[in-house]
DNA sequence: CTCGATCCATACGCTGACGTATGGATCGTA
DNA sequence: TACGATCCATACGTCAGCGTATGGATCGAG
């Protein structure tokens, strides 16, 4: 009856389970071996340590949040705008955010983390900048509110402040108008 | 010779400097001990376990990063474009920001952390409300600003991605221009 | 100089976590 | 059924970190 096969896979979405609720500290083998069913056993068979399972989480998680994004905005045929709507859409509906605010966390500590998060922050605003570029001329406009964009996305998962008799999504929606409109003055 | 006080404050001090290059584990008692150049025989005298420095800690860092900052602006007159500029140059220049993302990270994980970042969170956001409603007619306006603004904050600190030929600083500042400009269009 | 208050050093017990070693248990295939 | 490949359980050694206990060491006041 026991299950026989607990796959290298199992290991690594435990692991960023773990990661998301708990930060690095509690990506512990042990515990991924309990809330697995199993004991630490079989883990030392898949991987040679606990650093190894961390480089080949990072490695999933990558992959996950960039090229697949990307990938999935960009297969159906739109206007840069609702490219961009889709993009926060898809970046709100991510139950795994929580992953990647420990990551940034713990990328504070370990330059290796540091340089991956680096790497997957120039990607983004890449894109960014593409579909910005594609209704606005200034290239400082692009910048700026590619900057902007990117922000909102990070700051609106940390910042828990109440809005009133607005909802937060509501809020994300007037500030999301606002960085797609036509034209802004500078002060 | 041996320095005979260590106050309950150095400790405070002490686990604040922990918690801004290695997050809540890294605010080891030993560690901060050996930090202090002393033995934690001392630590047990003035605190009674790790928890009750942590809450100093908080106490002291909270009143820091909000009322004292609000006080700082606000202690000479100036329009509030003005003082909208010179909290940003404030927030920019604390060095202490990496507590601050730490303490972030942390409160996912433990709701008496959460509830006082909650807390900054609201306060931070009453004010920069006050001052775009000082030059801002229309209330989504105030509100989509505000939380751009905060966004921007939060997010200039975690976002690591070069920015072509212009500086962060720069690019940061074309963004706060925009968020202080007289009058958006809508999408 | 004495003495109590304040602060520190050292040694200890305890727990949790990593990694190792070794002997199974289960599965696919012939 | 036999057997090798794959995966797991258990016990163990080691280490780091918390909290405790106890005996100092230093300082200010009188």
């Amino acid at each position: 009856m026991a299950k026989v096969r607990t796959p290298r896979g199992a290991w690594v979405e435990a692991a960023l389970q773990a990661m998301a609720s708990g930060g690095p500290d509690a990506v512990r083998v042990e515990a991924l071996a309990g809330s697995l069913g199993v004991s630490k056993g079989g883990f030392y068979w898949h991987f040679t340590d606990r650093q190894a399972l961390l480089d080949e989480m990072l490695d999933t998680w990558e992959k996950a949040v960039v090229e697949d994004v990307i990938a999935r905005v960009e297969s159906q045929p739109a206007d840069p705008r609702a490219k961009l709507r889709h993009l926060f859409a898809l970046a709100s509906s991510v139950d795994g955010f929580a992953t990647e605010l420990a990551l940034r966390d713990w990328s504070r500590r370990d330059p290796d983390v540091a340089a991956r998060l680096h790497g997957v922050d120039n990607r983004r605003m890449e894109y960014l900048r593409s579909l910005f570029a594609q209704f606005c001329g200034d290239e400082d406009d692009v910048e700026a509110r590619s900057l902007l964009a990117y922000s909102l996305f990070i700051g609106s998962y940390f910042i828990a402040s109440a809005h009133g008799d607005k909802s937060r999504s509501q809020v994300l929606q007037l500030a999301i108008d606002r960085l797609l409109s036509d034209s802004w003055g500078a002060a």
